[in-house]
DNA sequence: CGACGTGTTGATCTCTCTCAATTAGAGTGG
DNA sequence: CCACTCTAATTGAGAGAGATCAACACGTCG
């Protein structure tokens, strides 16, 4: 595919994202060290790899991760296209968790040395990386909360909302005709701290509820307010907007 | 009590803290607004709060947490000296997670601009604190593993071996005669998502295995090696240094 | 067409929760 | 100095949410 300029990124269009200035998009610009492709299911940076690059996803869905020794795997959280992907790792850390592709996704690529040279060369960036970084943790805060005293059918509710919104945000409409929602029952079961099996039973309760409905890879929310109770969830609409780096 | 010069600060001995440069300190000196003290079991930050001020932790534990509308509570992670408070709710947003002294606390508090104003005169200050955010993200990464995936034995293994370390990181020597450990059993619970009474009859099981012994506020590791197992924690040594703002 | 990945459902099993009761220590007030 | 109260730790018993085991359906693909 033929790169894309910085600043004719199409994503920039979605009011997801806040504007930058022309010197901003530049520095990003000139950081960038390719884009690269990786199929759904592959490896993006490995469990315990302690030279990985920093990418911007910006067209496919991907997962944080971790797991223990016998094989038992948590999804830390999902990313969308927009996520800056790395920030963990630098500082001569090897990185403690991996990333995969959920489906086909397209990255763009800065060498390691683009985080230190944001901030100096733009301390708004700057100030946009650590509020990128603590938007994300509170995105985990609350999945620490699901897992940590939600119940089955709380926790599966609360996930299928946050990722309808976060879905719904890369559209011109609003999701009336579905979301793109390309996870697995096991992906759900891995984020959640379920088991595949009681995934797939809760999930079909509430579907049988009338609360949502999962059909070649869409998400339909058919009842957002039941499925927002249910999940102890007092949301507001849209997502903050956010810098794109 | 009489304050105390950033530059002068007692933790900044503690090999745990990187050095900053005279113009660092001074910066963060002129961004300090005072100092507070704030009793075990009292409120730093009230949950939902959108006003929070920053603080630094200098002296004493405390924790981060989030609750359901029933009451039910989850610890996202303890914070122990030299934590940093305040990040995630920086740019309008309400914070959406709570702050409460575990013992009896100090903190240095800065004006809420003080982040944008680290970014800005300080650009090395400003990647200290991404690296700082990070940081503490992945310290809610390790919970979101233990919570989702481990049992209950293994969850609180692992959050021994943690708390051991980050608390025995404060002492001159490594520990030996036991680390100060003010949490309660429901602390425990609240963060590792058990319910008391089980985590009691886990901590149990595993005292009287010989894993470890609890007495008055103090944490003994007597099988860090057994613990450590259990928990399937590959833990190196020391944590990390890191930036002390 | 057989292998494989994903979804579905029923039948057990068990880890963890809830309910209940007891003990011990710290603090308070008469 | 002793009742009284409160918090934290402890232990037993029964219940239940969720795990594990097993089987089957369906679509895709080499």
């Amino acid at each position: 595919m033929t790169p894309v300029a910085c600043k004719d990124c199409p994503l920039r269009t979605l009011e997801l994202f806040i504007p930058h200035t022309p010197e901003q998009l530049a520095l990003i610009q000139s950081l960038k060290r390719g884009q690269i492709n990786v199929q759904a299911g592959q490896t993006i940076i490995h469990e315990g790899q302690s030279d990985a690059l920093l990418y911007t996803l910006w067209a496919g869905w991907a997962f944080r991760f971790k797991t223990l020794s016998d094989g038992r795997r948590q999804i830390l959280n999902f990313l969308l296209p927009g996520d800056f992907i790395g920030v963990q790792q630098k500082m001569s850390e090897a990185l403690s968790h991996g990333v995969q592709a959920l489906s086909d996704t397209q990255l763009c690529v800065f060498s390691r040395d683009a985080l230190w040279d944001l901030h100096r060369s733009q301390p708004a960036m700057g100030f946009n990386l650590t509020w990128l970084t603590a938007q994300e943790q509170s995105v985990v805060d609350d999945s620490l909360l699901s897992v940590g005293r939600r119940n089955a059918e709380e926790r599966i509710a609360a996930l299928l909302i946050v990722l309808f919104k976060r879905s719904a945000a890369m559209l011109p409409d609003a999701g009336e005709g579905g979301v793109p929602f390309p996870l697995t029952q096991q992906h759900i079961a891995d984020a959640l701290g379920l088991s595949l099996v009681h995934t797939n039973k809760t999930l079909r309760k509430l579907e049988r509820r009338g609360l949502h409905h999962i059909e070649n890879g869409l998400l339909f929310m058919k009842d957002g307010k039941a499925l927002a109770r249910t999940a102890d969830l007092y949301g507001d609409g849209k997502p903050a907007p956010r810098p794109l780096i």
